[in-house]
This record gives structure tokens, sequence and C-alpha cells, in this order.
DNA sequence: TAGGCTGACTAGAACGATTCAGCAGCGGGA
DNA sequence: TCCCGCTGCTGAATCGTTCTAGTCAGCCTA
């Protein structure tokens, strides 16, 4: 038997294709008598509704949004900034029967361009049937952003941008470097190290780069507000992709070039846990010989009692929720509130 | 200026669409210069590519996978199992470049309907536009699993089914019930609680549950295994959704109303936790007072010492993102091994 | 009885792309 | 010289639905 589909269900049954649709969509606009006729002979003879592709196409809408978390799908999960982020966000399109869709960003085969942030295939978010989209720890100039606006579908990005029509929900980066660069020299911190994240596969050696290998970052100006605090020098190092493993790594390279400085502030969390893991094997003293800092206070932030920068991010995942979803299209700007959270793996600069 | 579409872009180069098409889809089916200059007029013109949905229509084919977590997508978070599971998952699919659709199942307004499983509305799964779908934690005959099979949807479920044209990647829950089962059995255990997650909304009181409303639950085996391997009494009981708060809630319901057990099984691991954070409020001793077991192994049960059944959860993500995208629609089963691990949280039953 | 209104249903045109069969033109082998 | 096959491109059909603009019969009102 041929692929049901509304028109042979309609033949069937001898009305027009427009009621089937109507009785799915609009059961206001049919009789309930030939309503119930129809959706028994749907069931009858195995018609499982409107197609969802052709569906789509007709109303050009998709009911969901998507999300791009990160260079790697799989990395996203054991970020807990993401998963509550995620939460939040969820929260707030599941009640409206929207979907999420995660997209991957796969890295190009043989990668001859010129900047890193092009050398990711965007194939994906070119590909998906999304009405809005969100970019997390991606820059707002990041090719799949680029390629979202391109296609006309909404984006909410979470930093700030200055461009009165794009919409973001962002908390105020370079204050929050401040914040911590402040805390650093008020406790005589003059050497400092950043760790921060690169799109390196997993497992990369740790590395320093040079203040102008930052531009890709979307952290960057944690970087800035840091420097611009600080009276000392600031040396920036990574490990890889953002983890506790990379965190870990970055550490340990400080460690193995004898380049440990007073102070080592993650640019994110995890790599500040990362580096609790690797200076506690190495048996040195948190905060007496070196100070551990960290930004946006995940959960695990408390438990370690990692000095940190707080960012409410089940709000952020919220927001940025109801930007994905409202139908009103004028971009709005969400910017969060911070603060300082001092706990106690910051202390004084040994001498 | 009227929207871009394949058409206006060929009108305006003065070739034919199926040409345009190629340019993006098969490069190798016009020459190097014409696809540059379709490009470029593309770019110059404002076409964003191929719109996706007329392109999944005509394909057939969204390169998406859908996943239905449980009852509230944004519970699933908060879920190390779900966690870990979309771990393994989104490895195998990113790799291929195929996308990760997360719907939600909400809960249907007014419910009249016979079963309780009846009350959860799938139209998510009926609009979402996706290849192949998995569910966690719900029975395979779920409305959404069998909606999913009349649309022809390939579907990949996490639980043992006799049908040999229905694809899965299980464990043996019932012989993980025996485990748990005989283990308690051998240290004397008489009295046990069994720990169990409902579709109820969250902060919802605790209550004791007849064997009969197992029906719906997807874990119901684990504990058919368990009374079978057990000589004394089970009594089953629930906090509303799996998270470690509905164990608390669970087990705070048990001491409450004077019905501690020799021994308490949470159905998965969080219900576990859940049960020894309560019993900790309470000064009870565990496993002195109280043993304490649960299911699945995930990360933090080794950190809480907490007996339970491991299985590979990562694996089993894994092994059914495979299933998803293997486009040889062959049904595969997979089951996947399982072992008892012996920790801190149970020992001999008291007198 | 004419005119207007309403409720129930329909015809047919989009929506935007892909794909298959096919058709020029051209170079080369026999 | 003839014919074959190849490259590079096109025309038209198709995917399955929804929506706009109706038609039509029946009923109420004046």
């Amino acid at each position: 038997m041929a692929r049901m589909t509304v028109k042979t269900l309609a033949a069937a049954l001898g009305v027009s294709p427009a009621t089937i649709s109507n009785a799915y969509n609009r059961p206001d606009q049919l009789s309930p008598q030939l309503r119930e006729r129809i959706l028994a002979a749907a069931e009858e003879l195995g018609y499982p509704g409107p197609d969802a592709a052709g569906r789509i196409l007709r109303r050009g809408r998709a009911d969901a949004v998507g999300v791009l978390l990160s260079e790697r799908l799989s990395y996203a999960f054991s970020d807990p900034f993401a998963i509550e982020f995620l939460t939040g966000l969820s929260e707030v399109v599941e009640e409206h029967g929207i979907s999420i869709v995660l997209m991957p960003l796969a890295r190009r085969a043989a990668g001859s361009s010129a900047t890193d942030a092009d050398q990711s295939d965007v194939t994906a978010v070119r590909h998906a049937n999304i009405d809005a989209l969100t970019i997390l720890s991606l820059p707002a100039d990041h090719p799949a952003a680029m390629l979202a606006r391109a296609r006309g579908i909404r984006l909410v990005t979470t930093s700030v941008s200055s461009d009165p029509d794009s919409s973001w929900v962002a908390i105020d980066d370079c204050a929050a470097g401040v914040m911590v660069g402040e805390h650093l020299a008020s406790l005589g911190h003059r050497d400092i190290a950043v760790l921060v994240e690169t799109n390196q596969p997993a497992g990369s050696p740790g590395r320093r780069l040079d203040a102008a290998e930052l531009g890709y970052l979307d952290y960057a100006a944690r970087v800035a507000g840091l420097r611009q605090a600080t009276p000392g020098q600031v040396m920036i190092v990574s490990g890889g992709h953002n983890s506790i493993e990379s965190g870990t790594t970055a550490t340990t390279w400080l460690l193995d070039h004898d380049q440990l400085p007073t102070a080592i502030v993650g640019l994110s969390d995890v790599l500040a846990l990362g580096a609790l893991q690797a200076l506690a094997a190495r048996r040195l003293e948190v905060p007496g010989d070196v100070s551990v800092c960290g930004f946006d206070d995940i959960a695990t932030a408390k438990t370690a009692d990692l000095t940190t920068v707080h960012q409410p991010i089940h709000d952020k995942g919220q927001h940025v929720g109801r930007l994905l979803i409202d139908p009103e299209s004028r971009p709005r700007q969400v910017l969060l509130p911070i603060s300082f959270v001092r706990r106690g793996t910051t202390g004084p600069a040994p001498r």
C-alpha cells in the first residue's frame, strides 16, 4: 500500500485535504461528527498524522530552537555551566512545547583558512530546522552566528554586543575580570597565570598563549578586566577545551616549566577546579603557596570552597529561552548582575 | 526585496534551479567556475543557502535524531545518568554531523484518560523533524513510542523487548534486581523499602504504592527481580520524579510513618543518594541502622561509597547513537553487561 | 420572498528545495 | 565520416502540508 498522506486519506474518505488538515489543527472548523470520522479512518488506515516536514515547510515555523554549545557537543555535557544553563533554558521552552536542537560543530577536515574560528564546519546549523538559535561560549561573530543571521533565524547570544539589533543575555565580563584582579591585587599578587580554554582536541599538551591569540575567545573581556585591575604580570596558559582535565594540564605545565605564579585564575570554574587538583597532587598549599580563583560560581565551586565571581547561570538560561521563543522579534538585551564571592582558595601572596 | 530562494537566485544568474542545488550539494555535477560564480552571487545577493524545511521535505531525511528523556526535560539535566547517556550518544552522532533534538513531553491539561501514561502529550514527537528516536526511562509501549513507530521513525528503546522487530540497548533489569535482592538477603535483611520514581510534579508528598501501580514503570523488572530474590517483605514508596530530592522525600515519609525498614533500595542511584541524605539528617547510621543500595553506578555513587549495580551508561549512549544513525534499518538488540558493586552503604541487618 | 448571515466544507495555490531523465555540444576512436 | 560516450547543464515533476478565498445550502429576519 502506498504511503498515507493527507491527500490519500482525503480521497479514501471523499473529503478535501483541507478538511483532514483542519481535523488535526483546527477542530472548530468542521463538525465534530466528521472530525471523529476522519480520526477513526486515520487510525484504521494507519495515517500517522500530518507529516512534520511538509507541515514545517508550509507553516514556516519549526517549533524548535537551536543551541550551539561549543566545539564538541559531548564536551558540553560534562560542563556544569552548560548543564545549568540548559536547565533554565529547557524549563522555559518546554513550557511552550518547543523542542531543543543541539547541533554539532564539526571541525573541517582540511583547513587552509586564515582564522581559527573559520575552521569549524557549520553545515549542521545550515541544515537545522529551527526558529531561533543561541550560542554559548562562542563569540558573537562566529561563522555559525553569521549564518544564522543570514538565514533569518532569530539569534540570541551570551555576550555583550553594542549592536542594538542583536539580542543577548550576558554579564559584564570585563567587570568580572576587574573584580578578580582587584581582589588579587589587594592580596599582594603581582604574578598571575590565567587558564583559558582553547578549541584544541582533548589531551592536548599545555602551552602558553600570546594575548593576541585570545581574539577568538568569548571571554577575552575577562582577561582584559583582570589585566586592567592588576599591577603585575599576567601570563596566559591553556590545556585544551573547557574541562577540569584541561585545568590540570595547564597547571601542570606551569609547574613543569618552573613558571608557578602566586595566583592562578581559571577563566571558568572548571578550569580552576582542575588547577586545585593539580596543585593538590604536587602537595602545594592553597592558598598558602598559591591562590586559585574561578569564574561563574557553578555548584561545585561552593563545595570546593573556591573563590569566584557569581553569575545567575540558571536565570541566564531562562532569559535566553524567553528571547528564543518570543514571537515579537524586537531585539532585546539583558545584562545580568554579578557578584564577587570570596571563599577559601585565595589568600595573601607568599613572599 | 523578495525573499531569496533557489528559484530567484537561478533567475538572477540565468541558470536552472537544479544547478544552484548542485552547487551546494553536488559540486562534481557542475564546472568549478560556474560553482564559484553561483556562490559569489549568493553571497552578494544575500541568499543564505538552501532552506532547511524545503530540503528536508524533498530529501525525506532530517539529519537529526530525537531523544525523549522523561516527563520534564529540565529534570533530565540534573540526572547524572541521563547526562552520561547523552554524552555517549552525542559522541557518536556528532561525528556524523547529526543533530540531537530534545523533546518535551508535556502533560495534558485535562486528563480523563484511563492510564497514567496516556496523560502525556506527545505533540512534540508528532511535530518533530527527526529520522530516529530514542526514549529513556520510558516503557517501550509508551504512546510516544507508538507514535514514532506509526510515523515510520526508527525507534531505539532502552529496555529489553521480546519483539524481534524492535531495536534496543538495555541491561537485564530483572537480573540487576536479583543481584541486589540476593546481597541484601545474605545480609539478613527481611524488611526492605524500594524507592521508585513517579511522574508526579516536583515537591509531591511521599506516598506508598501498590505493586499494581508499577505497571507504567520502565524499571518494574528491577522490583520484580528484587522481590524474587528476597524472602522478606518489600514495600514501595515514592517521592516524585527521579531526583535526589525525591529520594529524600520518600525516605522522610518512611521515617515519619514509622515504617523504617532495615534496607532501602533506590531504583536509581540518585534516589539512593537522597535516602542517604535523609538518613544523615535524622542522625541514622548507614549501614549500622539502615542499609542503602542503588542502581546504575553513576559517578557520584563511587564518591558516596554507595553499593549499587554497575551498568555501562556511557557505552549505552554510544550504542544507542550507533543504532539511531544506522542507515540499514534491520532491527538490532544489544544486551549490556552488569555487575554488582559492593561498597560501604550496605551491611548486616540490625536485630 | 428577497437579502443577509452563518456554518460546513472545498479548490487550488503556495511553501522551497531535490532529483531524474534528458539534451546539447564536443572530442576521439574506428 | 560516423558514432559513441562524456561533460555540463536544464525542465518538470514531486515531496506533504496549510491557508486563502471561496461555494453552497439552509435559516432567520424584515
